[in-house]
RNA sequence: CGGGCUAUAGCGCAGCUUGGUAGCGCGUUCGUCUGGGGGACGAGAGGUCGCAGGUUCGAAUCCUGCUAGCCCGACCA
């Protein structure tokens, strides 16, 4: 992408609205544009990275071996009476009515509609297991949205459901899910602990939220700090591997980590005091079993081997995708700008051409994109008629991990300058080899 | 939903107390000079002062009502 073409509105000054860093860059770095309370527009900075984020979701639902699909975001009433949860969702829910003056929700949540499905279609334990899930925007109408799309009333919502025939195998998808989402929140750069937590009007015994600590968090959180020091890494898993997936879940659920809803000081106190911290922490994520809750209600019954009818057992998981850009930028930012991981960033590496206009340096620029977008990455190439301090102001608000620093003083010696965003560093090295080293960087990611 | 605050140009703000027909910085447009961390000078464009009503010869300014947004608390991906 070249700069003078695209649409980005960055902001010099900070928006009085926005009170957290993270809402407070999205806006500046031209990414979301308010529409009402709670509600947003996605500019082509913001979207860009919604898409990546929702990327290596699908990609990590996909080696779990969940199907993707998607649902309305407009439902009928009906379902959720037959659940019981039209009555018990509260003013959190959207109501509206269409033309035929039928009662109508836009969905916060899609275990009534999933169920629904499942029901219609399937009916044999043979069918089993069955984990389907959307990616698909919610609503929920809440009291107070703040903080951009931390608490947005519009949110886009990863949702999964699992469909198994005993409460064991249900057990199994709980853990899969959680191996999964651990490998999902370390690509983005994220560490995102696994905390036991409360099930809320999904219902539920066992629950873990996903939380990535940060000052701004709005939960309160009290873990082992053995806890931070686990990583997936790349090892190599089987989903299928019923024992595998049980002792990954144990090694990151076993210390100590809660919410304050299910603190328990006791407990706490059992964990050597140096090790013991308290801190704030931004939710991303949640996987629950709820075993027979939804198919008693709605009838969701499959034929067991003895041909008698069983109720399945299910559980639910959700990703906050909008959620996450504002996580990340919260665990990962300066004074500056944000500082995307590799993994989540909009373009893979910025140019900044120093004197646009001057041959040497336009040449020298026009062929780092191309060599660039031959190799498969995408780089942002600043080509507009700015100023040095302009166009390195830019880059650093909107956070690309690396930039190429491209000016006439440099070429004079056949050497252009590299530099990481996390840490400032920069090393001059020729244009050949900086290509080759970013798209090393990137090839390990 | 309780408490507090705000609404004036794309963004950040002043003007309101003491009514006289709107201003500053940034951004933006054009020109000249500049050119390795938001440069200088000159010339422009851009506003039904959130909405509705009232007081007044005259309202951004005073009064009433409404709407929207933000912050603090109780609730949530």
């Amino acid at each position: 992408m070249r700069m003078s073409r695209y649409f980005l509105p960055v902001l010099k000054e900070d928006p009085a609205e926005a009170a957290i860093v993270s809402h407070r860059l999205m806006l500046r770095a031209g990414m979301i544009k308010q529409s009402s309370a709670g509600i947003y527009s996605w500019l082509p900075m913001g979207y860009k990275v919604l898409r990546k984020i929702e990327d290596i979701v699908h990609e990590e639902q996909a080696k779990a071996g969940h199907m993707p699909m998607l649902m309305p975001t407009i439902q009928s009433a009906d379902l959720w009476r037959e659940s019981g949860r039209y009555d018990d969702y509260g003013e959190e829910m959207l109501r509206i009515k269409d033309r035929h003056d039928r009662d109508m929700l836009f969905t916060p949540t899609a275990e009534e509609l999933i169920t629904d499905i499942f029901r219609s279609h399937v009916s044999s334990y043979k069918d089993l297991p069955l984990t389907l899930y959307q990616i698909q925007w919610k609503f929920r109408d809440e009291r107070r949205p703040r903080f951009g799309v931390m608490r947005g009333r519009e949110f886009y919502m990863k949702d999964g459901y699992n469909f198994d025939l005993t409460k064991e195998d249900a057990l199994h998808a709980y853990n899969r899910h959680l191996v999964s989402y651990l490998r999902t929140y370390e690509r983005m750069g994220l560490q995102a602990i696994p905390m036991r937590a409360d099930s809320g009007p999904i219902g539920g015994d066992d629950t873990h939220e996903f939380l990535v600590l940060a000052e701004t968090g709005e939960s309160e959180v009290f873990y082992d700090s053995a806890v931070t020091d686990l990583t997936f890494g790349d090892r190599e898993i089987d989903f299928d591997d019923v024992a595998q997936c049980q002792s990954i879940m144990e090694e990151f659920t076993t210390k100590y980590a809660r919410t304050d809803e299910t603190h328990d000081e006791a407990l706490f106190n059992e964990v050597p005091e140096e090790r013991r911290r308290t801190a704030r922490g931004i939710e991303v994520g949640q996987i629950f079993y709820f075993g027979t809750k939804y198919s008693d209600a709605m009838n969701a019954k499959v034929q067991g081997p003895d041909g008698k009818p069983v109720a399945v057992h299910m559980g639910s998981h959700g990703i906050g995708v909008s959620r996450l850009l504002g996580a990340i930028i919260e665990a990962s930012h300066d004074d500056k700008g944000i500082i995307w991981p590799e993994g989540v960033t909009p373009y893979h590496v910025g140019i900044v051409n120093l004197k646009q206009g001057d041959e040497e340096a336009d040449t020298a620029c026009e062929s780092l994109y191309k060599e660039f977008t031959a190799a498969g990455l995408e780089p942002l190439y600043d080509d507009r008629k700015e100023r040095a301090g302009g166009k390195f102001a830019t880059m650093d608000l909107i956070g690309l991990p690396w930039r190429i620093t491209v000016g006439p003083r440099g070429l004079k010696n056949g050497v252009v300058e590299l530099t990481s965003r996390k840490t400032g560093e920069s090393t001059e090295m020729t244009p050949a080899e900086a290509v080759a080293r970013v798209k090393d960087i990137y090839a390990g990611a």
